[in-house]
RNA sequence: GGUGCCAUAGCUCAGUUGGUAGAGCAAAGGACUGAAAAUCCUUGUGUCCCUAGUUCGAUUCUCGGUGGCACCA
């Protein structure tokens, strides 16, 4: 490292590399953490799992073997994980990394998942599986209706502004509610965290048209890699949370006779520029990200990125 | 070559007893605090194939054309 680099170690620095999937995060996330001799963190909520790499997209042996990479394959796909345990283990884990390293970069599209760790998430306790299989149980026997009258009794404030019509928000509700005895909206503060180093956050963007077209590709080159065994050895467990998952779920549908192969193949591809289309909603809205053309050269952009690590060092 | 049927949104089609039209899918926009690759919300103007005719008025009826499908030769 030269002297110049050295100089960045004042101020701690998080590369938030985001944009949506398919974009080009992983060369560009390698080519940064190897220029300050990094590590990366990865910040996707699938790539995380063992035994789902082809279908993640998930870093490659060559690719983890450039640079030191964590949070990629380390849980099975039996243990369950969210936002707020990826916002502890990050935390902890930058904490450490920040002691020998003065940048460290993170990518991936899990957009909650980064927004835990730039601004973090409030402290709802862990729902227990008691809870979470009795609020299951009632919605499954008398519908949404239930979830509905139990969220505007329980917490009315919440009702007012919740998605009325969406099972998962209303369930939430419903299980912090039961878990902790009070209104699940009295504990939302809406408190942005202060982190103890900078964040700089990097967005890849690209013309609709080539994403469409690099996702579509992508997702033929994945059956070629093996995505469709992939999937069968994972079909037993079809009904975990981590293989709720673009790439799986329409394979599992294939293996049960729902579709052909073919039509699987195109329903990963919509599923997958879906999935690319609510990322950029998100990121859209995001004032802090400084955005870089996907078609422009690595120098350029690496360029660009080192001006911004050095311009708010000032 | 003959006969019949069809031609409406990106696709599959419905419909207008003549008053310029609507579903599903696709697509687009949005929301998002521990399931987030999850979950949910909103959005339908298109020479109704072309030409001529009848009519106050034609996408709708009539003639002709073009294209497709089926059957007969």
């Amino acid at each position: 490292m030269t002297n110049d680099q050295l100089q960045i170690t004042n101020i701690k620095t998080l590369f938030l590399i985001l944009g949506p999937t398919g974009v080009g995060k992983t060369e560009l996330s390698l080519r940064v953490a190897e220029r300050y001799g990094c590590p990366i963190l990865n910040c996707d909520s699938r790539q995380i799992y063992r035994g789902i790499p082809i279908g993640t997209a998930a870093p490659t042996a060559e690719e983890q073997a450039r640079v030191q990479h964590y949070f990629v394959a380390t849980k099975d796909l039996e243990q369950d994980y969210n936002a707020g345990q990826y916002e502890r283990d990050a935390l902890a884990l930058l904490d450490e990394l920040f002691q020998t390293h003065p940048v460290v970069v993170m990518t991936g599209g899990s957009m909650l998942y980064a927004d835990a760790v730039c601004h973090g998430l409030d402290d709802f306790p862990s729902i227990s599986s008691e809870i979470r299989e009795q609020v299951q149980t009632q919605y499954r026997q008398h519908g949404i209706g239930w979830l509905q009258e139990e969220v505007q009794r329980l917490d009315p404030a919440y009702w007012e502004e919740v998605d009325q019509q969406n099972p998962a928000r209303l369930t939430h509700c419903i299980e912090i509610c039961l878990a902790t005895g009070q209104p699940y909206s009295s504990q939302r503060t809406h408190t942005l965290k202060q982190r103890p180093f900078r964040i700089i956050k990097i967005g890849l963007e690209r013309e609709r048209e080539q994403l469409y077209a690099r996702i579509n590709r992508r997702v033929e080159q994945m059956v070629e890699d093996g995505l469709v065994e992939e999937a069968r050895a994972a079909y037993p467990k079809r009904q975990l949370n981590s293989l709720q998952t673009v790439g799986y779920r329409e394979l599992f549908a294939h293996f049960d006779g729902d579709y052909d192969l073919t039509r699987a193949i195109e329903l990963i591809q919509q599923n997958t520029r879906h999935y690319a289309k609510r990322q950029m909603t998100w990121f859209r809205r995001d004032e802090q990200i400084h955005w870089l053309n996907a078609n422009d050269d690595y120098e350029k952009n690496l360029d660009l990125i080192d001006a911004l690590l050095r311009s708010d060092c000032l």
